[in-house]
Order: structure tokens, then C-alpha cells, then sequence
DNA sequence: ACACTGACCACTG
DNA sequence: CCAGTGGCCAGTG
């Protein structure tokens, strides 16, 4: 298993519940040679990992640009519903105070 | 090896 | 303020 695998993982493993993150703050946070096209990619591959809540990763718009790729359609909306994550038109609503940006949480 | 495809994003005009 | 564009990089045929 490729280590930008693990990278992605672990990090997405680190949103808070009720949270959200974006792609790109994601391939920021893992470094310059990181670009958010592949952490969507490693998402995508991801959807079966339970412990990977890649639900909570959404594009920069708070859009919910992965919800096709669940189980079903509905599932990626009830999963952030279901933490307290208002959707509406699959917008994560008052999604500037949701974002959860890895690279100023976790900075040491 | 080559071309094309993404759960994207920043820059430009 | 937009819409367009180009870069990003791993996988697939």
C-alpha cells in the first residue's frame, strides 16, 4: 500500500465529528507534491474502509462532490446529518464554521 | 510509452 | 465578478 494512502487516511481519520475538511486543505496539510485531485482519488478508493470517514470531506465549496459514490446517493447526507451536519441542496450549511483545516489544527 | 480520466483548485482576463 | 484554463499525479486501457 502506497504511503499517500495512509497519509490520506490518517488524516481524514482526524476530522472531528461534526466536522468537515476539504480536498485541497488535505493535499495542502500533506505537502506541496500532494495535489486534491489524488486525495479525492484515495477517497474514492477508501469507501469500503470504515474507518476512513470520508464523508466528512467535502470541496472547497462545502459541496458534497462524493455523495454518488456511496452506497447509495442519500448515504454520504445521512451520515453528516446524523453528526449534526446540516445539508441543504447537498451544501454543508454554515460551512465556514464546520471546515476543519488540517493545517492550522494540527499545527504544533 | 501514451493518452485520458478524475470525489480538485488557483490563477487569469 | 464571472468563466475559462491549466496544473496536479496516480490509475487504467
Amino acid at each position: 500500500m502506497p504511503d499517500f494512502f495512509k497519509d490520506v487516511r490518517e488524516v481524514v481519520a482526524l476530522i472531528p465529528k461534526g466536522r468537515v475538511s476539504t480536498y485541497g486543505a488535505i493535499a495542502r496539510f500533506l505537502g506541496a507534491s500532494k495535489s486534491s485531485r489524488v486525495v479525492g482519488w484515495v477517497l474514492n478508493k477508501s469507501v469500503n474502509v470504515d474507518q476512513v470517514p470520508a464523508h466528512r470531506v467535502v470541496n472547497r465549496y462545502g459541496f458534497l462532490s462524493g455523495k454518488q459514490h456511496f452506497q447509495t446517493v442519500s448515504y454520504m447526507e445521512e451520515l453528516l446529518t446524523k453528526e449534526g451536519v446540516i445539508i441543504k441542496n447537498d451544501m454543508v450549511l454554515n460551512f465556514n464554521d464546520l471546515f476543519w483545516d488540517p493545517s492550522i489544527e494540527l499545527r504544533w
